[in-house]
DNA sequence: CATGAATGAGCATTCATTCAT
DNA sequence: TATGAATGAATGCTCATTCAT
């Protein structure tokens, strides 16, 4: 019964290093179980499918990595430690590897029509977060009625992705960086108004 | 002579038809023949490979709307005009697939070592047009030195991109534009804003 | 464990079946598996590539007659003995179907860069024998110092090369048995000029 | 009518040389119409298949040769000097790529049923050289009725086709001179046993 | 006669999935 | 439960050959 269960974790650990590692489509039930160093069949007795066994992975990536960035951006006050904080976040996403693996399966959904849909549904919790840390830095200045905040965590996580996507095309970060560093002049600026009006 | 070039067509023609209808994975040289109507074998008499093919359709439909983008934001001044524009140039996208089809190749192109790179490279004009309609509109207000333009050009891409890369994982399009309804007051706010200051 | 040894040799069995009866160019990945009566996925479970499964029939077949080549030319002392053990061996290659299959796959090996030198690198214990079977026969004799066992070697293997290839070329085997029957009256003579000598 | 007859030329030197440039396998319709500057389709005009083809190619490079052996070896009356010619002709053979291209042909007709005994049937003119030559030889020696001619004249050709078969499938051709080489004692006391007993 | 575009069958290889052990 | 051998369909690609122009 306990053995089951750490098979399968196993087995998903597996999945999401074989994604991070060698991409969607070499991340086969083979290579998968390669890198676990399991037999490729006991992958059918824990998953119905190469798709249902993605998901889990995605599932186990998403959630730890949201409980990450739920704790580090909970206190966040101000635009500029927003930042500070997303991006350290942003360099240990890249570090880890959980991003990578992300966006492969991101990438690789359009080719399987039951993984796209079942992405997006695990993306409703980091709109509730952006939403809600969006709300609380927008709250009582002139912007809180200008932007909805649902609508701009939406533009927030597709920029997110966009910006993961273009990077992993030509395996370039330093423009994701470079955004950073030009976000900053605008997040001091907004401060600054924002405590004056205060 | 013509003949040649007209069974060019007729194949890229299939390949971005294939690619917006069945995917990146699934536009396979027999599917892309079974939807142009042609033996699979021709592929190869007009392309080197799966690759070079994928880029020409790449290529043109790129340049096609490029054009398009072009004309149309050429003599746009005000942002409320900018997203009128843009609203109308998205849908259009939309309505004739090229979007999606570029979507898949960009997803797509995660497992292509080859086509990440030349994907990148083809987005360079966007980028530049981007960054000149950036620079134009944020020309004598008070933005233009807190946000660096090609920065912000990045940004838009990337969030476009993103926009499109999560419309296509689940086929909602609302989400898309209930963002272009949510960025009106924002618009016509700079507008009156930047009317004020001159 | 013992199964996977097993279907190996199943393979390799077909494979030599296939090249004897069929041909180099015909004994595709499918006309194997047609032949073994397995499928065609089964050889790449247990062989890297065409070449390689090629190489592991050369290697059976190329021991297996070598070992019996050995034995039988083991305790040869005359020429006559060497002719008529030569002779039976040649009508057992002949029958069991070996020699035609290397002929095939050296014929074959012209198009293929890596079979090519595989392929001589295994002619080289047959170089030993034929040398050391070479000077067993000569020493003593006036050709001993005539006649350099290297190159008769060489040209040993090449002449029996160049009959199995003509012979295969249109299945006419008459040629090569009227070459051993009319070598016989020579063999004579010089085993009794041999016995002469001493 | 000339014209005919003259591409029917072009389109046979084009293949010989993509024989002996390419191999049989790469001389495909296509590489020989891009080496000789046709369209593919022409081939087809003048020659029944591809078969028929090499054929062709094969028919105009034995009979230019052996017109070259013919009269090179026509007043050859020592073992000795008939050594010599045949060293030279072997290294114009080589040197104008038409063996590499038999070669090619003979390793190919492994392939292709009706090529073989075709290609045996053009042996026979070199058949009748060799006998002939042979015969000169060894006409009032003591090997005249131990050695009958026709088996001496297929056991040379085979041996030549099996040293050139050796040195194609790695490159090596300094074995067949060291051949050349290390036969020149034995002709040299063949010519002194010869003279003595006249 | 010649062209060169098109066909369709064939090939090597990979992979998700099944199943006897 | 777990193993790993086997299946068979699919894929990218090449080629001899045909045929409208």
């Amino acid at each position: 019964m306990r053995r089951r269960a750490a098979t399968r974790e196993r087995i998903i650990e597996a999945t999401v290093r074989t994604l991070a590692t060698e991409g969607f489509a070499a991340a086969s039930a083979r290579a998968i179980a390669r890198v676990g160093g399991f037999a490729p069949g006991v992958i059918y007795y824990h998953f119905d499918d190469r798709e249902d066994l993605l998901l889990a992975a995605l599932d186990r990536t998403s959630e730890e990595r949201l409980a990450s960035y739920r704790q580090e951006l909970e206190g966040v006050t101000s635009a500029g430690e927003l930042l500070d904080r997303l991006r350290s976040l942003y360099a240990e996403d890249m570090a880890q590897g959980h991003i990578a693996a992300v966006q492969e399966l991101v990438a690789g959904a359009a080719s399987s029509p039951r993984l796209g849909p079942a992405i997006v549904e695990r993306i409703g919790p980091w709109l509730d977060l952006t939403e809600e840390v969006a709300r609380r830095l927008l709250a009582g200045t002139l912007l809180e009625h200008l932007v909805p905040a649902p609508e701009l965590a939406f533009a927030v996580l597709a920029l997110y992705l966009g910006m993961e996507t273009m990077a992993h095309l030509d395996g370039d970060r330093t423009r994701a960086e470079a955004l950073f560093a030009a976000a900053e002049p605008a997040t001091a600026t907004f401060d600054t108004l924002v405590r004056l009006r205060r």
